[in-house]
DNA sequence: GATGAATGAGGTTTCATTCAT
DNA sequence: TATGAATGAAACCTCATTCAT
């Protein structure tokens, strides 16, 4: 119940649970978590009250790194679509190189475990990319579709687009930059 | 001759693990879902050897259901449009009306549960729709996409589309032709 | 409840339970039983009450044949060393016969499930062997043994035998004679 | 550091496996033997990764502790008969005071649950002994009788006279003398 | 704070037995 | 009588969480 005497140790338990929930799925046990995390299983709950809250946690961690890397390098004065196109990939990229990382952040997603008010916190830190949602959902609305339709159709054609990534990793650039192009000419 | 194995039976637990797991997520409980079934908890046992099992077939039951959905009344002779309209608008009636089939389908589709034996005993029943599918793929590929994107695709934004439906269910029909066209204009 | 309306399906049922208790001990299921027997799991409890009941008579059925055994061609009137060398044998080759139903018979007899009223009806069987056994308990009772104690050694030491026995089969014939030759040093 | 594992407990679970399985056979449950050692049930798995390694410990502790019954004040230089002598009196003087442990020990002995690398761990435990078995064993090697079945016959011998001693506590001291002659008899 | 043994509710599955057919 | 689906108690074992050390 206490907090953060060592972040190290904190940090050691989430990426711990990324690797057993990737292996087990959401059943993946404190005991494992701690195990591969180097911690005896009671110190777990030192740093997260119960099972539930780690995986909130978690999943804000996840959403949080994602962001980060889109927001990194973010040309801010350059034409809609080359901002598109940087979140476009470098979430991909982001997702390439963990796709862990993103194998668990869509378990949760899915799951009832991750409270309104996480997911909530979870997409308030993506500020950064703001405008450039807000403008392609403006369009999105010209055309009778709803606010949040252009984010949702990205993200959701981005987890088609890593499917397939993953499956022919050496056509990674091109396919990365063929899938924009389909959901570019949807949305513009 | 003893009793018969009954057909209502296993469509009762099968319809009880619906509603748990949409409660309960994967860890719903064999117990729980053989009461709402209204059978004994061992008998449960006897229609699925184990809970792994179940699940398989619950979902292969599911992505049946919805693949039949789409290919009542598919007219084959018309344009690929109008084709690709049909599998669009069918499929969106069918998890509308059972949100909660959807929601349990997409829980087991992302979890380890499923084997890859099922999952390819499922995408077989889509056969009536192979051909239209095809059709959209030579697109693709002649766009540098791989086979299969432009199923993927399809069925991503669709769960993008829903999640809007579900907000505002009196825009169905609209929402539903809106996010055809987006779709539509990023394959054709 | 009944009784014997097919004597084969009776005795096929407690030829399937000598199998599968040698494989899986007192813990076989009268499921997998049956299935041996090739009857349903119900009926055999047309044949035997309950599983108790099953086992009780199957260890009085096995002692009654290793009895019957050694009583074939017994030798009446030769000298007593020879009557017991017909007993000693003779059991041994019914155990040597049938491996599996001496391990069965162990098995009930170091159990609690087989009642004192079914171990005295088995050992009742044996009178062919009595007067036999009478006159080497005598001379034990003459040593200030209990009544009984040869018997009981005899059996022991052919427990023992088997072992052996079992272990090199092309000894047979030999091992079977010098272990009689060592009870009999003890007893005569 | 945390609480210790404690020895204390671990005999707990033991001897209450003793007097649980004495009762109900091997059948007898983990909750069971767990409550009347005075632990809640999942304790007993901290202790004993299943219940049949619990049954494998138990006979293997059980042959320890007859063994080292046999060990104690081991008479290394007197004549074979002497020590023989020793051996026969201490198991069975092991055997009538601890009558449950010694029922149990065969009852595991019989068993298959019992691997063989348990029973040879536990035979290893006797090596004060094996001199002894040792001379025993040429004796009847010499006669044609293979290697080990002096103990064997020890054993078994052992075991019927128990049953006599059992029924007829008060000759204890008589019976256990006069089985010995007999035994003598039969390997000296 | 860190540890890990202890807890005991609860999970899946088995199985002897019953009973509708 | 024979069948085998149905039953539900109970078995073994797991696991999030607590707490003595």
């Amino acid at each position: 119940m206490a907090r953060l005497r060592s972040p190290e140790k904190r940090s050691a338990i989430l990426d711990a649970a990324v690797l057993e929930i990737a292996r087990d799925g959401l059943g993946a046990t404190t005991a494992r978590i701690a195990e591969r995390a180097g911690v005896a299983a009671g110190t777990l709950f030192t740093y997260f009250a119960s099972k539930e809250q780690l995986l909130n946690e978690l999943y804000f961690e996840l959403k949080s790194e994602s962001y980060a890397r889109m927001s990194v390098g973010f040309p801010h004065k350059v034409s809609l679509e080359r901002r598109a196109w940087h979140i476009w990939s470098s979430y991909l990229d982001w997702a390439i190189e963990f796709p862990l990382k993103r194998k668990v952040s869509v378990q949760l997603k899915v799951s009832d475990l991750v409270t309104p008010e996480t997911r909530e916190r979870a997409n308030a830190q993506g500020s950064a990319l703001k405008v450039t949602i807000a403008e392609l959902e403006e369009r999105s609305i010209g055309r009778g579709l709803p606010a949040g339709f252009a984010g949702a159709a990205m993200s959701a054609m981005q987890d088609a687009a890593l499917e397939f990534v993953s499956r022919q990793p050496k056509r990674r650039a091109e396919l990365v930059e063929r899938s924009f192009q389909v959901i570019w000419r949807a949305l513009k």
